[in-house]
DNA sequence: TGACAAATAGGAATGAATCCTATTTAAGAG
DNA sequence: CTCTTAAATAGGATTCATTCCTATTTGTCA
């Protein structure tokens, strides 16, 4: 990612935070920092480690409930596992999910003919939808048997 | 559910069993029955707590595993979550989830218009798509404020 | 009916997430 | 710029979910 990217992100985000009335520590922008430039959904302790090498005394229990806190205000986003650790995403835009269920990679992708995922009526009418994801289980390429 | 139609379907299962050399214990049977009598999409404590009920001394590790080997051979699903204790699903038919954000219910849907979930080329030519489904996140009836 | 591999019970160990509390710090008021 | 205060942090303790370990039991097949 373009350096000059990674500061607008930045910026945006720090914006965010203020209109939550949320102060910009240095730790939740070097959390935030990590988490926009990491390409695999990470887990908490993923980014701990990450941002361990600029902050060594940082604790797991501040990654964590920052994240938390980031989904909280739309930030990131919590991804759908199944089981296992907590996983984030950075990407808030719309998109959907290839799932490798031989080595857990998770994979973004965009596609045209899930752009206007209709929900039902009966459903609208009962249910307030807040996000809509297409979610492929199944196995990658690096996986597959004859790789 | 009819008696008649949970006796079919442990009859079924039993056969699954059979097929993957799995031998049929009582246990295995009984935490099969409560599944597919649970329409919460239960954890493995919860599943505990019921088959406990009619093995007073049945541990929390063999309930657990057998979960997981039921997944393995295909009889029950682990559904996908935002974190906490995996959950699993009877139902191995396709369909697609609601999940309320507040109190975690997991709510089945089908819906004719996802009927043909079409896989994008690009993807269907390296990766080998198991399972599709729409997963929608939201807010349920119950939970919802004006209620 | 007997032999054996598979499965179980129960407890120990690990991993993830949250809680607790003393200390530090960002940010608004003056 | 300084003071005040509520919010945030570090670090350790605790809780909850899951897996591992091992002696014992039990389906299954010959």
């Amino acid at each position: 990612m373009q350096k000059t990217v990674i500061d607008q992100r930045v910026q945006l985000f720090i914006e965010t935070c203020r209109r939550h009335h949320l102060k910009i520590t240095p730790q939740r922008v070097a959390i935030y920092r990590v988490l926009i430039q990491s390409k695999q959904h990470p887990t908490a302790d993923r980014v701990f480690r990450a941002v361990k090498k600029e902050f060594p005394n940082i604790s797991f229990d501040t990654v964590n409930r920052t994240l938390l806190t980031f989904s909280g205000i739309g930030v990131v986003d919590v991804v759908e596992t199944f089981g296992g650790p907590k996983r984030f995403d950075p990407d808030i835009t719309d998109h959907h999910h290839l799932h490798c269920m031989a080595c857990g990679r998770i994979i973004d992708f965009e596609y045209e003919g899930y752009a206007r995922l209709d929900v039902p009526k009966a459903i609208a009418s009962t249910f307030k939808v807040i996000s809509r994801r297409v979610v492929l289980k199944g196995i990658c390429e690096t996986c597959s048997p004859e790789q």
